[in-house]
DNA sequence: AGCACGCCGACT
DNA sequence: GTCGGCGTGCTC
């Protein structure tokens, strides 16, 4: 018999092995290979009587690693579904899927397993053999520190004959692991009351659960809606059929405030993959989920390749959040596999936001989805209330410098909120002192030496950083240009506001939430929002951080610094991203009944209609209107795209590569080809880049253009070119 | 992705 | 002379 196996190397093809005679074993079981000179662990995919591959030698399966797969049959489909939709190796897909659990321990472990040296040993062999049976065992990495890794691989072959040694590998799946999950599905706290709205929509969760079948409903709940409770009883209702629940959240609102939620409910059946697991860990959790152990899962995209027994229920909280977009080599949207795979598992997939993306809109207009609307808050409380300041109309009538950050008006509405002993939050989405250092005599920007971007000043740390490719250079006076001292910092960044606001209210309690202070160790996120939360600061500034999913009763002013820092990207979901994320700012504020909140946005682009929706909480408005662009523009959700890159390390290879894509490029039926075009980040890690964007004009023809387009592609490119694509690509820098 | 093989610059 | 840099090509 002969087994075919995927192995998480960017391998198109499955590689062809010979089954052991006598083995039982079915496919989605993990099993140890030897490929090249080395072992891997691979996932058996499928069996047949007849070898799939005759060019070469088949070599035999060496061990097979557990007694059960641990893919089934429906995930081993999801894996396969992306690998042909993205456009990927199957291999790819499934290291981004398992990362690490494949992954053999690199140190082999050679033992000497004999009481001497005997006679028989060939004189080549004598030093390897002395020096391992001097120190009983050593690392297979110590012993290449000696011996070139072909001779090595001869001698030990050679001494493993002989009988003299014994291997061992390490994988950590035989590890003991310290995660164990009790197995009791009592709930822990009981539940609050719904709002009549909530109970009427988890109604209708509830009767969908019980059929059992696959179906997607749009939970559209205003921010303080009360959006988690659903989910909450979504996943009790589930756990009761006997089945098993997922909850993907973006990466940034996994914390432990979130879990501590799920804890208090489901303690004894959750497992949370967070970024610090361990190898072990992780692979343990996968274990325990294949063996319905634990019952309830969180975590962020990539628990959407959990190995689930029975899956009943996705939620996909936040669905429109763009973090569910994986970049990199296998470039899937985790809030779509979470479709492909609900429907497999027949599983109910609920997707939650205050501000849905137009994509799943869409998808209930044409009737797929079904859509439930929260639109009262839980608590009772009013949505805030929204102002815009002009920010470059005050700068004109010189009520505040160029230079400011905070407008009076803004300063003002603080200086109230404080002293009414209600607090703050300010939004900034941009960290660092400021995004550029200019000369104010020849009007040089300081740049990256590898990337076409200018360097962001950081003040604390008195260095000037890429924030594309992490160079660093200390912090200067002097124009590299001109000469002169004559430099100033340019545009805003959190640094810059921290600094601002000490000098204007020099007694407040503030932090600062961002990636810069969490890193350096000022500050812990969680004790921060925490103590936020208990009132034990007035003032909380950041990032993106400070965005998400709290909730902190005595908030009532939110301050925006600059609306435009998202707005001005080269990106047709500028407008919907602005929308998105100051409506889930402006959501933090006046949760609470009795206290209603305020929003300042300050703008240097107030009629913006992405701002002016904001202004009165029009979805709906918006929506309409940036449909209508999408459309004229050819754009999602109307039109998929795919984003074929190019790089190379010399100008010229790339520019020449264009102009060929330019000439010989043919016409391709049903969809149309933009480019290519210098990519509008240009430079980036010593590497000049170009787009070909690819839009599709008859539905369901793009793939059939792509499987024409990129082997012509890398026909035409040579290896100094380097090439990579993105089916429907979310980022286009 | 590893890991080999292979062909050119500075060193015991 | 050879040690080692990483470019190219293969792995069932
Ligand atoms: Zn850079
Ligand atoms: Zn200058």
């Amino acid at each position: 018999m002969f087994a075919q196996v995927a192995l998480p190397i960017p391998l198109r093809t499955l590689f062809t092995y010979l089954l052991p005679p006598d083995t039982s074993v079915a496919p989605g079981t993990l099993v140890l290979v030897p490929v090249g000179q080395s072992r891997q662990v691979g996932v058996l995919w499928s069996i047949s009587a007849q070898p799939a591959w005759n060019e070469g030698e088949i070599r035999p399966i060496l061990e097979i690693l557990e007694e059960r797969p641990l893919l089934n049959e429906e995930l081993r489909y999801l894996l396969e579904w992306i690998a042909n939709y993205y456009l990927c190796p199957i291999g790819s897909v499934l290291a981004a899927a398992m990362p690490g659990h494949l992954r053999l321990q690199k140190r082999r472990r050679i033992f000497w397993n004999h009481s001497s040296i005997p006679d028989t040993v060939p004189e080549t062999l004598l030093p390897l053999a002395q020096w391992l049976h001097k120190k009983q065992h050593l690392s297979e990495e110590t012993l290449t520190h000696k011996y070139p890794r072909p001779l090595l691989q001869q001698q030990l072959q050679q001494l493993l004959r002989l009988g003299l040694i014994r291997l061992e590998e390490k994988w950590h799946g035989r590890q003991e692991s310290d995660c164990i999950i009790p197995a009791s599905t009592t709930p822990c706290t009981t539940a609050p009351r719904l709002t009549a709205e909530q109970s009427c929509q988890a109604q209708l969760i509830e009767q969908a659960l019980q059929r059992q079948q696959f179906h997607t409903f749009l939970l559209h709940g205003i921010t303080g809606s009360g959006k988690t409770e659903l989910y909450l009883r979504a996943v009790e209702q589930v756990l009761l059929l006997g089945r098993q629940a997922l909850l993907l959240v973006p990466e940034i609102s996994l914390t432990p405030q979130l879990i501590q939620r799920y804890q208090d409910r489901f303690q004894a059946t959750l497992a949370v993959f967070h970024s610090r697991l361990s190898d072990a860990q992780r692979f343990n959790y996968w274990q325990q989920i294949r063996d319905g152990r634990a019952r309830v899962v969180i975590g962020a995209r990539s628990a959407i390749f959990a190995p689930f027994a029975d899956l009943g229920l996705i939620v996909v909280d936040e669905e429109h959040d763009p973090s569910y977009k994986q970049e990199g080599s296998v470039p899937y949207q985790g809030r779509d596999m979470a479709v492909v795979r609900a429907r497999q598992a027949k599983a109910l997939l609920i997707l939650g936001s205050a501000t849905p993306s137009l994509e799943s809109l869409t998808n209930v207009r044409q009737g797929r989805y079904s859509l439930l609307t929260l639109q009262q808050r839980a608590t009772g409380a009013l949505l805030p209330t929204v102002e815009i300041i002009p920010t470059a109309e005050l700068i004109r009538q010189q009520q505040m410098r160029f230079t400011d950050l905070l407008s009076p008006i803004l300063r003002q509405a603080i200086q109230e909120t404080l002293s009414a002993g209600q607090q703050v939050l300010l939004f900034l989405n941009r960290r660092g002192f400021a995004p550029s250092l200019l000369c104010r005599r020849c009007g040089h920007a300081i740049q990256c030496p590898h990337c076409s971007v200018t360097l962001t000043m950081h003040k604390e740390k008195k260095l000037l950083i890429c924030h594309y490719c992490d160079y660093r250079q200390h912090l200067r006076d002097v124009c590299p240009a001109c000469g002169q001292l004559s430099l100033f910092a340019f545009g805003p960044g959190t640094e810059r506001l921290q600094e601002e606001l000490s000098s204007f209210l020099p007694d407040a309690r503030s932090a600062r939430l961002d990636r810069d202070t969490v890193a350096s160790g000022q500050v812990d996120p969680e004790s921060t929002l925490n103590a936020f939360r208990d009132g034990k600061l007035d003032i909380l500034m950041g990032t993106q951080m400070i965005a998400k999913g709290h909730h902190f009763p005595g908030l009532t002013l939110v301050g925006v610094v600059q609306a435009e820092t998202t707005l001005c990207q080269p990106d047709f979901r500028a407008a919907e991203r602005t929308f998105q994320l100051l409506t889930q700012v402006a959501g933090r504020a006046g949760r609470e009944e009795g206290q209603p909140g305020r929003v300042l946005i300050q703008s240097y682009d107030p009629t913006h209609y992405a701002l002016q929706a904001v202004l009165t909480h029009d979805v709906t408005g918006f929506v309409n209107s940036e449909l209508l662009y999408r459309q004229e523009a050819g754009y999602p959700p109307f039109h998929r795209l795919a984003l074929l890159r190019f790089s190379s390390a010399q100008l010229q290879t790339g520019t020449d590569f264009a102009q060929t894509l330019k000439e010989q490029l043919p016409a391709l039926e049903h969809v149309q080809l933009l480019g290519p075009a210098p990519a509008p980040l240009f430079k980036l890690r010593n590497r000049y880049r170009w787009q070909l964007l690819v839009k599709e004009l008859k539905s369901g023809q793009l793939h059939r253009a792509l499987h024409r387009l990129l082997p012509l592609l890398h026909s035409l490119a040579n290896s100094r070119i380097r090439l990579d694509w993105d089916v429907d690509p979310y980022s286009f820098t």
